[in-house]
DNA sequence: AAAGTCAGCGCAATCGATTGCACACAGCGG
DNA sequence: CCGCTGTGTGCAATCGATTGCGCTGACTTT
């Protein structure tokens, strides 16, 4: 097939439309709109020009004329670490799609690279007046881009649970305190009485709600709170290794382990399979997330269920009502959890 | 803090920048521009001005003017199955998006639910002037999308081999038939004589290549190449337990197997444990991709590195080109894989 | 000194929509 | 038969940029 046969892509206008169906342009516009002042028979007609000429209206001179664009911004973290190899992205991206797409949103996405770009790109989507509000797919202590965000009063919604002005911010997030309560109940229910906990920084928010419930779930239980039991480290870098050893060195070693996300657990199984412990059997293990893999791993892991997908469609529809009302209060969504039991867990044997 | 207080967006135009630095409209859009036809002087004054009112353009009407976007489309594979869930995608995501930033391009993602609304969605970005170009990242047979953007000659690359029309369609693929013969005749060095291959569906092209290398290492060891010892599966679900379930209950079964996709790996590493085979001791695996997770697993994964991210930033680089140079060749970039050997893959004892 | 050159900048059209307002025409009551 | 109300459309300004072309004045050239 030679190239030059292929069709060029040349824009009809809506002055294409309009002189094909005899009437305005701004009676096609208002075709478009759906206005109740054009009659039937008139849309009719214009809605067979735009068939007939294969019409698609222009979005630049649509956001333009309008002051608006059809678009949402999505950031994800920074990107420095290995964390954005997460299937939660994808699966949150694929919620807040889904909706998006359903609402004639589209998804405009910055992967940033370190926490100066990241802002850089927002600050684009912005000023630059590409999308009409932001989803922030993380939230961490002190953060620039929230700062901005609120300052600017732009629309913008933030997965997980803002770090400031909590009543004045739209978020979506689970109650991560009572999931990791609930999680650490199991533990304790199970017999276990010598329970540690891994998460990541304590920068992010989602690591400090965490490392709460487990606490509280401990006290409640009469269990001591350790220090030494507590360990925080990004995906098992070389630091997080020499953390989980030492733990496991300890006199009293725990025999259960609450981990703030199932891709951590996967990687502290490896190691203490290395360290001759073996899950569950010496080692109880439960964590957070329940991406597909916490399914097929080995041994399948009990996890809290956090409705990734959920939290997407929810975050998504929160800003896009934000977006289309302007002083739409601010909300606090809270997506029910529930905990996935699986074989990593067992019964402690004395 | 009151919500009252906080600053409204108001625009600041090109005009108000050309009154406050007393030039023309023009003026300031060729100082944007950097046009060498403005003198240093002005440019400096022009400049100083945008900054204090802290101009930035509007894009769209920027877009609109120069019939332009600033912004790449990609596409996801229909997210109908678990696939999505694949690192593969937030990693070349990452890469993609990190030229894009870098060239000043944004990022337009879809999700696509069914393969309809990915294509809706696709004609949304071209006819509505959304994207300059789009990165799909999947390629399967008989593509609507595909055929679409080639007809209309729409800048696009493909990650993965476009199933028709190669030499006319830029796309970044790895030598998919040679790493997965290169990984098979690393079994075959192990002294397995029996290896098993487990895909996904034929319509994706990736899994025919990866066959087709195992294949032709079998051909060249001299060793048969037994149907029923190749799979095909998506990722494990009921059918594909089945199918592995039969393939050990072989006569002879396999001491080896090539999976096409390390998430695939993990489901059957722990499928095979349930049916009392352990990996390596009693079957060796090696599969594809490399991401972070085949590094954490129990065992680590024997896999071929395919540079996912490399294969993004390249992606992204294309199609820029492409977009700036309408009449840009077609390109084919193999991007070069090495196998990482790890712990999944062992000497065959006899 | 007249004419030509060119650097530096502005005018105004243009991109493809939206929308307030004006206008035409129909049907109606008085 | 005259004005009035309303319905259905069109005119033209507007959104915020870009860009071809033309104008001005300083500097060369002959």
């Amino acid at each position: 097939m030679n190239s030059y046969l292929r069709v060029r892509i040349v824009a009809v206008t809506i002055k294409d439309v309009a002189k094909l169906a005899g009437v305005a342009p701004s009676t096609v516009s208002r075709v478009i709109a759906d206005n109740s002042r054009i009659s039937l028979e008139t849309k009719k007609k214009v809605r067979k020009a735009m068939k007939d000429l294969g019409y698609h209206p222009n979005v630049n001179a649509r956001n333009l004329a309008i002051r608006s664009t059809q678009a949402i911004g999505v950031v994800m973290p920074s990107s420095t670490d290995k964390a954005l190899q997460n299937p939660f992205f994808p699966e949150i991206l694929r919620g807040i799609g889904s909706v998006a797409h359903e609402m004639e949103y589209s998804l405009y996405v910055s992967t940033g690279g370190t926490e100066e770009e990241q802002f850089e790109e927002v600050k684009r989507m912005v000023f630059g007046n590409r999308v009409d509000g932001i989803i922030l797919l993380y939230s961490r202590a002190n953060d620039e881009v929230t700062n901005f965000l609120f300052e600017k009063n732009f629309p913008f919604v933030i997965v997980g649970k803002p770090y400031r002005d909590e009543n004045q911010i739209t978020y979506v997030d689970n109650d991560n305190v009572r999931a990791s309560r609930e999680l650490t109940q199991h533990l304790i229910d199970l017999g276990h009485q010598h329970i540690g906990f891994i998460g990541g920084s304590t920068e992010r928010l989602v690591t400090v709600d965490r490392m709460q419930g487990y606490v509280s779930a401990l006290k409640e239980a009469g269990l001591p709170d350790r220090d030494e039991y507590k360990i925080q480290t990004e995906f098992l870098e070389s630091g997080g290794r020499k953390a989980v050893e030492e733990l496991f060195s300890l006199d009293q070693p725990p025999t259960g382990l609450v981990i703030a996300d199932d891709l951590v657990s996967l990687g502290v199984i490896n190691m203490l399979e290395q360290l001759n412990f073996s899950v569950p059997e010496d080692i109880s293990i439960a964590s957070f997330n329940n991406v597909y893999l916490s399914e097929i791993t080995r041994p399948p892991l009990t996890t809290v269920d956090i409705q990734i997908y959920l939290m997407g469609v929810h975050a998504s529809k929160c800003l896009i009502e934000k977006v289309k009302i302007k002083d739409e209060p601010a909300k606090r969504i809270i997506v029910p959890h529930y905990i996935k039991y699986r074989q990593s867990t067992k019964k402690i044997e004395d």
